[in-house]
Parts: structure tokens; sequence; C-alpha cells
DNA sequence: GATTGACATTCCCCTTAGGGTAAAGTTTAT
DNA sequence: ATAAACTTTACCCTAAGGGGAATGTCAATC
């Protein structure tokens, strides 16, 4: 065996690429033996193979290339790096899990259904200051009659500010479904707390983490599909239900005139369940 | 809810930045729905909000914004993409996997020993033509004298050109440790077949997808360490030997001088235990 | 009407770990 | 001497945006 070798001859006898000895080369982590003055040839000598072997091995767990070069300038350090490493690989896998179970969920749920298919996504819902008023209505006509009318004006006698931007939804504390005396809370986001009133409270909701969140669109009495759709999602996910869902109004009767236009967000805060 | 959203509402709403948002308007993902004309301010309505849904959600499951492109103008393609992804998801989970053992084989394996550690790596052995002898030697100081006089000499008489890189290795055919009468091929990779003679056999030897290989620094007497780490490491590792192992040589005696300096590869081919 | 602060625009460089290609220089073999 | 094989540097490219600078616009206040 002869002592130099070429670029070419350590590639292949290495099995990597010319390419990426240059690259070691250029960042200091793997600097040829020799470097001829005149021609600026790399040779490489057997006493790269120990460190090329460890980077290559370092990098097969995972780790940087910038994380290699300072393990193998300071040695005492690749127990933290391996250990941040190690759970680093444990957060990848449980989101890769995460990312097919969606996958799956997705493509058992419908066969050849293209178009009308919802679309859930997990999302964080901020922390909001509400003003709220909860009310058992007799049904849904009075419900849209008292959001603007009443609502809407004990907010303005009390000098709210509407946060921007606008997040408006309801909650059903009925655990099930009512046709009428329906006990429903409606919020809206404000800029800051203020006195209750007989009719209007305020209250902080904290932060929710993560909500699986689907987009409805076209009228309230096709809701019923949405909410079938995100339950069965959750359960198919593993998933568990934490709250009441939120109903998020985007479009509306305010808004666009047609009912198949009318947007709503469906928002359900939940956690993975903990077998 | 007003009509129109500037970009920055439109990055508070959907919790995404503008930075993001103009992204996507560059790649074609998602337009804003007006731009006007002297300004170049981008406008959103809620129009986007379902694409935007279903990008996110797209996003979500991992694939990438082309192939989100792909789907969002043809429906149809999504199952074929969500199924690739999903192959690629397997495949990304199993990698990680890989990574977590060895990791934790790596840090359970030695407590404060940061210097002397082997660092095995996974290679693919490539196909190779070798010229091989194999003998029962009566023990190894004779196996080093047969080795350049004999073997040498045959493969020069045969007119045998050496393959480059020079890859030269052992096999050892007994079953367990021997001290004397030692059952051993030595294998020299050629550049192509030559006839048979008494003591020179040629032979093809298939690539080997996968193979543990571990540098042993030092002299042969302490290739047993590297031998035992080996297949410690392969146990924790829940792979399974499939043949014998190879000792590649490297740095010997015909190259340096001290037996500390000699470098030997250890490789041993591997595949996945099937549980 | 003028100013100010918040918000918007484009432009350019940066991230990982190299890949691809081109133009020019070097080594080795014929 | 010349051609083939090899090497060098230099420049641009990847995915999904992040950071910042210089500049332009909008809405509200003075």
């Amino acid at each position: 065996m002869k002592y130099v070798f070429t670029i070419g001859m350590f590639s292949k006898i290495n099995r990597i690429t010319t390419k990426t000895l240059r690259h070691y080369d250029e960042i200091g982590l793997l600097k040829p033996e020799h470097v001829d003055e005149f021609t600026g040839y790399r040779y490489y000598t057997t006493s790269q193979l120990v460190d090329l072997h460890k980077i290559l091995t370092l990098k097969q767990m995972g780790l940087s290339l910038n994380d290699i070069k300072e393990v193998l300038e300071n040695p005492k350090a690749i127990d933290l790096f391996l250990k941040l490493k190690e759970e680093d690989v444990l957060r990848t896998i449980e989101a890769e899990k995460a990312k097919l179970l969606q996958i799956r969920s997705y493509l058992s749920c419908r066969e050849g259904e293209y178009e009308k298919m919802y679309t859930p996504i997990i999302k964080e819902l901020p922390e909001v200051i509400v003003a709220s008023m909860r009310q058992v209505v007799e049904n849904y006509g009075v419900f849209f009659h008292l959001c603007p009318n009443v609502m809407a004006k004990e907010m303005e006698r009390l000098g709210c500010v509407c946060a921007v931007p606008e997040y408006c939804f309801n909650i059903y504390h009925d655990g099930e479904y009512k046709e009428k005396d329906i006990d429903v809370e409606i919020c809206e986001a404000v800029t800051e707390m203020k006195e209750d009133s007989d009719i209007l409270k305020f209250k902080k909701i904290d932060k929710v983490p993560s909500a699986v969140c689907v987009l409805h669109k076209g009228p309230y009495e096709r809701l019923g599909e949405a909410y079938a759709f995100v339950f069965n999602w959750i359960k198919e996910n593993n998933y568990e239900v934490l709250d009441h869902p939120r109903e998020s109004y985007i479009d509306g009767i305010w808004n666009k005139e047609s009912a198949e236009d009318w947007l709503t967000e469906l928002q359900v805060p939940v956690r993975l369940k903990v077998d």
C-alpha cells in the first residue's frame, strides 16, 4: 500500500466523493496531511483514516458537521452532544409517527372523494381576553338575532375594543346535541378586560397548545359533518379532546350573501393520548 | 370582519409569518387575491383561507411545497403523493431508530473513556475480484512469511494486476479461536480473473450491502478487542452476522515501523435482524 | 396639511451538506 | 510530444424560509 493518496484515491478507499473531502477540508473538519504548495493538490495518508472513520460514524448517528468538528476538538463533549442528539431523534420519531397517522387517516377516510374533504390541521390557539355572553337560547334563530343586537351594543356601551385580528367564536355547553334551549356562550376577543356587566362577562382564556382545526364552508346546517369528521379524526389519530370545541366565525351573513360561501372554523383543543 | 386583509393581518389570522406568505406568493403556491398595481401591496381575503388550510395540512404531513403545488393543481394526484410520502415516512422512522440504537450503544458502551473507543460504521463493500490463497498455517508467524514471499510471487507469475485502491484481507474459516493450525484465506483484489493455479484461486465476491466496520490501530494481538467490541455492537444494535469477518490490512510491517501504528479494518457483513 | 409610527415593498445574503459544471492547470502513460 | 486522466478554483444550485437594509405607503395624530 502506498504511503500517500491523491484525493481521488482517498475518496475511493473510503467510498465518499472528492467533493465531500474538499468540503471537509474547507470547513476545517479533515485537512489533508499535505497540500502541495504550488499546485494546491491535496495528499492524504492513512493517518487521516481514523479521524475520517470517526467523522462518518458520528454523521451516521445524525450529528451535524459543526457538532462533529466540536467533538473532534473536544472529545469530552461527545456525551453531551450525543445525549442532545438522542432527544432530538426521539422527537423526530414522534413527529414522523404523527405524520404517518395523519397520512393514513387521510388515505383511509375517503375513497375517491377528492374535493370536499376536510383537511384538519393542528394549531396553537393563543391566549386571549374575551367578552363572553352565556345564555340558554330557544333556537338558533334567536341566537343570530342576539349577537349583533344585544352583545355588540353592550360591548360598545362598556367601551370594548375588539382585538385584531377579529376572533369571535361560540362554545356549546350542552353535552349533547339540542335543537331547543341551547346553552351557548358567545365569545369575542377584546384588547382588555372591563367591568363585568349583567350580560357580559370578561375572562382571560389560556393558550391552547394544540387544537385540531377544520374549515367548514357552507351553511351551518352542515356543520354537523365537520363535527363528525373532526371527532372521528381525533379518535383515529390517537388524540383526546381536552375542552369544548370552538366554532369560529369567519364569513357569514354579515359578509357573504350566499350561505354556500360562509366560512367557519371548528377548533377542538386536544392532546396526544397517553397510553 | 373586514373583507380584505393586509399581509400582516392575514399572517396573524393564520399564525404564519409574512415571509412565508411572500414565499408562497413567489413560488406560485398561494397568490393574494389582489395586488395593488402601484404599491405592490398584497391583499388577501377569506377566499384564500381554504387553500391555505389545505397547504398547511399537507405541509404538516411532510409534503414539500412543490408536491403541495402539484396537488393543488391536480387534486387527483393526492393519493399518489400521500402514498409515496407514507413510505418515505416509514423509511425515515426506521433510519431514526437505527440512529437511536447507535447513539445509545455508544453512550452505554463506555463510561468516561473518551479516546480509545471504537467507532463502528455501516458501509457497503463493493463487488470485487480477488486472488485467494487458503491454507492451514501452523501459526501467525508462518502466515506473515507466506504472504509476501509465496503469494506475491505467484501473483506476479500469473500476471495479476492489483486493483486500485489496494484491498487485501484475510478470512478466518475456523469457527473458533485457534492459536495453531489456523485455516486462513488471504485475498487480494485484482483487476481480472486469471487461470487458477495450485495455490492461487480466483473468484468474484459479491457486493455486501452492509458491513459493520471498525478501525483497529495497534498490533494484531489486540485485534481481539476489536472483534469483541464489534460482535457486541452487532448484538446491541439488533443486527445479525451474515458471513465471515474480513480483516483488511491498511498499515502494517511493510509500511510502519512501530506496531502501535499498524492499522487494520475489521469488516463484518451484517443485516438488520428481522424479528 | 404635515408628521410620525406602523406596516409594506424589494433586494441581498445566509442557513446544510455538498452536487454540477466550466475553465484551467497537473500528472501519468503512451 | 501529446492525449487521457486527474485536480484545482470558481460560480451557481438545492428547501423553506430568516434577517436585515433601504425605501415606500398607510392611517392616525398634531
